[in-house]
DNA sequence: CTTATTTCGGATAAATTTATCCTATTTATA
DNA sequence: TATAAATAGGATAAATTTATCCGAAATAAG
């Protein structure tokens, strides 16, 4: 469905959010640990999250990757998909067609509208904030 | 969503059954031709649709590949992509975890579940027939 | 039986994604 | 200002997916 990067990186953005809470800095290596990922490879996924103004970052000593507590509930999961994944989950064609819509449908165009749409929906309505409250109040889970 | 592997093995699939009501066989270059896809990888899916019964090969001259007509209704989505992809699509977890269930769930678990029984309900009831007739009465395409 | 045709299947290559490493740059603090 | 700590980013490597090539095996027809 997703990219790893893209795992990665939500799993990262709810992390940094529960964290940032607390008024807590992150660096990748706490993240990769509790996330359960590749160090550096989470690092450049964090450097594409801070370009698209999902998290921000903070040089030099006692930095960090943090996010505006402020901010945490009106990000949402589609902004994190958008920046690593792009768009194509859910605007794509389901068969790779290049132009694939009402005048032109691929085989499975109509049967795919409803569920690409729903997806849509769900990624662009859950916030941030609703995500890292699960896993601070232990409802969900990170890795394993 | 698919790999480039499931998309070729979905339209293939449809196109061997579109000239198999015709009573014809079809072979590797046609094929990719018609779907727009690279002959010698489409003709390593169709080996693997072999192999799993949804189409059938013959050998030597006259050969290629072709699909029973009286079994065209019966096979579904579903297992085109599971021959192909397997079933990590609508069974895995959504952020990569391990184990992901109700009682140790990832933090999209409850989100996605909906989604992806709607995914896999879909491939479960979409049968290779009405894809074909589709194709066959211009109503879908196969390609561009 | 020979030949032409066709799928099968292994080896290999190219492209993309995933992952690692190392240096440069930035910044708080002593 | 020097130092230590931290992100940024380029270069590279490993793994996976996508794609190509070629000979082997099978088969219909002459």
């Amino acid at each position: 469905m997703f990219s790893k990067a893209c795992e990665y990186g939500i799993k990262a953005a709810i992390f940094i959010a529960t964290k940032s809470y607390e008024g807590e800095r992150v660096s990748p290596k706490e993240i990769a640990q509790e996330i359960d990922s590749p160090q550096a490879f989470t690092a450049k996924i964090l450097q594409a999250l801070v370009k698209n103004d999902v998290v921000s970052s903070v040089k030099g000593a006692y930095g960090g990757f943090e996010i505006d507590k402020s901010q945490i509930s009106s990000i949402k999961l589609s902004q994190i998909v958008n920046a690593i994944d792009g768009d194509s989950i859910y605007n794509g064609c389901g068969l790779g067609l290049h132009t694939c819509d009402e005048a032109h449908p691929c085989p499975v165009h109509d049967k795919f509208k409803a569920i690409r749409n729903d997806l849509k929906l769900m990624l662009e309505n859950t916030s941030l904030e609703e995500l890292a409250l699960n896993i601070k109040s232990g409802v969900s889970f990170l890795k394993v």
